[in-house]
RNA sequence: GGGGACGUAGCUCAGUUGGUUAGAGCGCUGCCCUGUCACGGCAGAGGUCGCGGGUUCGAGCCCCGUCGUCCCCGCCA
């Protein structure tokens, strides 16, 4: 088979914008063969380009040359075709497609590539196996899909530049190669051939770039950055991802809620989803750790009940519950109603789910057969059934699936006596614990309460602002109190004047905020330090002596005091946006090119050994460790 | 670093208690077919059962190790 020259051949419309109002028209089609159908002397194509699929017929007594080459034509092949667009018959149109109510008879046709079997067909649906959709990404991103998902990714990602400049932000880049800063995550390293034994370190985030931009007198700065970790994976997390970056110059908190908000809704609309102008909920982190055990709520299910004032000191000590520790319930609704044998794995579910930590799971069942505690199993029940409608009346469901309390599963837990108030020195561990069993039960029962399924409109996306985390956080191991954060995040002006930063660090709120999309973390920010003095007190305070806080970020600190204005800013996952927005689960889906969960990238194979000569370029020795 | 799931034809998967020549669907190749659109019909090709070792008369199946993919914990200021 011998291929076609392309010449001076140009298209003329692309495959899935074709209608019955271009009936008649020639028309010059280029793409990749999705399909072929041949019937002997009449063949169909279905042609497929980024826009859609239109099908060609090749008709021998029409143009026996390009009914001979379509004879050849095998799917992927790379074809154009010329001919003249024609309404489908009576009976012969395809209401399944767009362009089902035309067809393109060709009169002649080029082969212009061929293509090897590929290793799955792009025509077909999603196939299992990653390895092989990643190896032959190039195929993979030819499905349909694909293609949709990266077409979102452009439209959001365009919609929130123009909102941005339309809000006076300034894009400015920010350098790849720069200083490594030991704290956080792990960087990746370049070496230096021109400095042996000296690296660059590629942006965790451009964190302090951003701020001096801020010293420069920009104002508004942002950027749509790359940054890098060198972390392990996980679906919701990639070694190299794209965040929405930006720095404020003079705001309060507000000012950046509203920015954010503001190319939130753009980047929404422009997935076709309208969020209003209601502005997102805002909680403490103290409230979200109470009522949902985890600092990034999802606000899709019901919140915890804390049940304590229904339990007597008496009732507690015939039930052998912990006297001060808390009492947690929550609702997973419309589980339906559980077999005797459903209901006892369940409950072993929950008891290993909490292990030797001394939570339990209170059996209310049982506990309603029971004369002496019936009326606490109804006073339970109406506390969590009052949460329930609160939750259905906030999130504005239609119905709740079903309207029988039975079928709702209602969890409470209790701490048995003697249960340490303090597990690794975190007070708020119990409602850590409930809050993850919380997460784990709405998983297990999704398919039931179909909280988490797909409308396409705005009640599919629950925001939530959550604000005044804590400065510091202790840890165990190094016996030190270390940022929360960052060490460049404000603390409350009024934490600074009391002293606390010094005596009760662990009291100590930050002006630091978590933007959290159906308990997914989008992006967090604060409001950053601005003088050199608070600045120095906090690298104190994290146990950095002044050397080491100057060997570190002499620059900073010295940028510091030359007229710094308040600032403040965030940075939104751009790559989350987009997956939650496809309705994906794993940020492969809206990467084009990811690496896996051993951060590989199979397709290019990556990392690679390097020659000894690059090697000694750049000064370095590779030593195998045992 | 730890836990779990998976690995059999190009793809999706089946494979009984360890027992003859490892199967199916899709895809692929060839021939036939003028109204299909997941076209159809006939014929055919295609396998180091992830890899290495062990147990056994005999291993896709049992055991040990190892590699890879996915999910989770740790980690991600």
């Amino acid at each position: 088979m011998t291929l076609d020259f392309l010449g001076t051949l140009q298209r003329t419309h692309l495959c899935g914008d074709l209608r019955s109002t271009h009936s008649g028209e020639t028309i010059t089609l280029m793409g990749w063969v999705n399909r072929r159908r041949d019937h002997g002397n009449l063949i169909f194509l279905d042609l497929r380009d980024r826009s859609g699929i239109t099908q060609v017929v090749l008709d021998k007594e029409v143009s026996p040359d390009a009914h001979a080459k379509a004879e050849a034509a095998r799917p992927e092949y790379v074809i154009a075709v010329t001919g003249v667009l024609r309404k489908r018959g009576e009976g012969l149109v395809n209401p399944n497609m767009p362009t089902g109510e035309v067809e393109l008879v060709a009169h002649s046709l080029l082969l212009l590539n061929d293509a090897k079997t590929p290793p799955f067909s792009p025509a077909e649906d999603a196939i299992g196996n990653e390895e092989v959709r990643l190896k032959y990404r190039y195929i993979d991103l030819r499905r349909t899909e694909m293609q949709h998902n990266f077409a979102l990714r452009s439209r959001v990602a365009m919609a929130i530049r123009n909102y941005l400049v339309s809000q006076g932000f300034l894009e400015i880049e920010t350098p790849f190669m720069t200083r490594s800063t030991p704290e956080g995550a792990r960087d990746y390293l370049v070496p230096s051939r021109v400095h042996p034994g000296h690296f660059y370190a590629l942006p965790q985030s451009p964190q302090i770039f951003k701020q001096i931009l801020m010293v420069s007198g920009f104002d508004r700065y942002f950027q749509i950055a790359r940054c890098f970790r060198d972390e392990d994976l996980r679906a919701d997390r990639q070694p190299e991802f794209t965040q929405i970056d930006l720095e404020i110059s003079f705001p309060q908190m507000s000012t950046i809620f509203a920015v954010a908000e503001g190319f939130l809704r753009a980047a929404f609309s422009a997935a076709g989803i309208d969020l209003g102008t209601e502005p997102f909920i805002q909680m403490t982190y103290d409230q979200a750790i109470t009522r949902y055990g985890i600092d990034k709520p999802d606000m899709r299910l019901p919140a915890i009940v804390d049940l304590s004032a229904t339990l007597t000191p008496e009732l507690r000590d015939t039930l052998k519950i912990d006297p001060t520790l808390p009492v947690l319930g929550f609702t997973i609704p419309s589980v339906g109603e559980l077999s005797g044998t459903a209901r006892k794995a369940l409950l072993s579910e929950i008891r290993a789910f909490f292990g030797d930590s001394g939570l339990d799971l209170l059996d209310l069942t049982r506990l309603r057969t029971n004369e002496t505690f019936a009326p606490l199993a109804e006073a339970i029940s109406a506390k969590l059934s009052q949460e329930l409608q609160a939750f259905h009346q906030a999130s504005h469901n239609q119905q709740p699936t079903t309207n029988n309390p039975a079928s709702d599963l209602a969890v409470v837990i209790t701490p048995k006596p003697g249960t340490p108030a303090l597990w690794n020195y975190d007070p708020q561990w119990i409602y850590k614990r409930v809050g993850a069993l919380r997460l784990d039960l709405a998983k297990k029962f999704a398919d039931k309460h179909k909280l988490f399924d797909q409308t396409h409109t705005a009640a599919d996306f629950k925001f939530l602002w959550v604000t005044d985390f804590p400065m510091y956080e202790w840890n165990e191991e190094t016996k030190t109190w270390d940022a929360a954060h960052h060490p460049f995040t404000s603390p409350h002006e009024e934490d600074i004047q009391s002293g606390a930063l010094v005596n009760d660090k662990g009291s100590v709120r930050a002006l630091a905020y978590d933007i959290v999309l159906n308990g997914t973390e989008l992006g967090s920010g604060s409001i950053r330090i601005h003088r050199k003095d608070v600045q120095s007190e906090i690298f104190r305070s994290l146990g950095m002596t002044d050397e080491e806080a100057k060997a570190r970020f002499g620059f900073f600190l010295d940028a510091l005091e030359y007229g710094t204005p308040p600032h403040g800013g965030i940075a939104l996952g751009l790559d989350r946006i987009v997956m939650i927005l496809a309705g994906a689960q794993s940020l492969r889906e809206v990467i084009a090119f990811p690496k896996t969960a051993k951060a590989i990238d199979l397709m290019v194979d990556a990392p690679t050994t390097v020659s000894d000569q690059q090697l000694r370029e750049l000064s370095l020795r590779t030593v195998t460790r045992s």
